[in-house]
DNA sequence: AATGTACGCAACCGCTCGAAA
DNA sequence: TTTTCGAGCGGTTGCGTACAT
């Protein structure tokens, strides 16, 4: 057992049984988040980090274990060409996966592989300097923090508003183009255009995945403290796979996902 | 059988971001 | 507007195990 302790006396190292049980039974009986106050709550001698990692990368339901599917691995190598090192962003799209379980993988099968062509810099750290240039390792989109500010409450009700009728992909440059989205509120009928690309050369839809994440989670996790039981056996498990288990039907109509997979291929 | 090495996974650390005060 | 604090993320480390010698 490993009795490592920091100097507040907070226990380091492997989980106990004990100590997954009484965090389960916290995690169940309070809901996910405030975690800050999961310690105490739980009763565990744990950093508040620590409980969230062990919750997300390993007791959470419906966590997949063991080797990844051919397409699995297939999507992993899109996704990390498209936004780098998002480990988060690409393990959203990964039913059952989880961020650490996707670092590890590509750490341990293609990180070594591309160290022996040219290591590469942290790539969703870099701007994006030409608008149009051709995507490559060093240049990749990171999504902007560009969320429906006080609409996001309010952002199931916007979508019920809202439909988006076309969304064009230009054939030409298949990173760099611009999509126009056109977006028709049913209770006005009017129109309203949507570009991809804003003053500062972000694309908006990237973001706009994320902002889809956030809200399934906010509202799984919502419904999850409701009833964490029902929802325990309809298999929601926060990674953004809450859509696949027949929930959220509000997003259905939503195509960021289908553009996404569409410049995926 | 014993030892050394490589690998995979779980967990920790430090940083950034966003919300609230 | 600034400061503070909690949450989340990615990089890194360390341990256990499998495999090779």
């Amino acid at each position: 057992m490993n009795t490592l302790c920091t100097s507040l006396g907070v226990r380091k190292g492997s989980w106990t049984e004990e100590e997954d049980f009484l965090l389960k039974k916290c995690i169940h009986k309070y809901g996910e988040g405030k975690w800050h106050l999961v310690p105490a709550r739980a009763g565990l001698n744990r950093c508040r980090k620590s409980c969230r990692l062990r919750w997300l990368n390993y007791l959470r339901p419906h966590i997949k274990r063991g080797d990844f599917e051919p397409d699995e691995v297939d999507l992993i190598l899109r996704l990390h060409k498209l936004l780098g090192n998002r480990w988060a962003l690409i393990a959203g799209r990964l039913p059952g996966r989880t961020a650490n379980d996707v670092k590890n993988y590509w750490n341990t099968h293609f990180q070594k592989k591309l160290n022996t062509v040219a290591p590469p810099p942290p790539p969703y750290r870099q701007k994006i300097n030409n608008k149009c240039g051709e995507i490559s390792k060093n240049e990749i989109i990171r999504p902007q923090p560009r969320n429906f500010s006080r609409a996001k409450k309010n952002i199931s009700h916007w979508c019920n508003n809202k439909s988006m009728i076309t969304n064009t992909l230009d054939k030409d440059d298949e990173l760099c183009k611009e999509i126009v989205v056109n977006i028709c509120d049913k209770t006005t009928g009017r129109e309203t255009t949507l570009s991809s690309i804003d003053d500062d050369g972000v694309k908006w839809w990237t973001s706009l995945l994320e902002n889809c994440n956030e809200i399934e989670e906010e509202e799984a996790i919502t419904n999850y403290e409701k009833t964490p039981t029902t929802l325990l056996h309809k298999g929601y498990n926060g990674e953004g796979n809450s859509m696949e288990q027949g929930q959220n039907d509000d997003w259905d109509e939503f195509s960021v996902d289908i553009d996404l997979w569409n410049l995926l291929n």
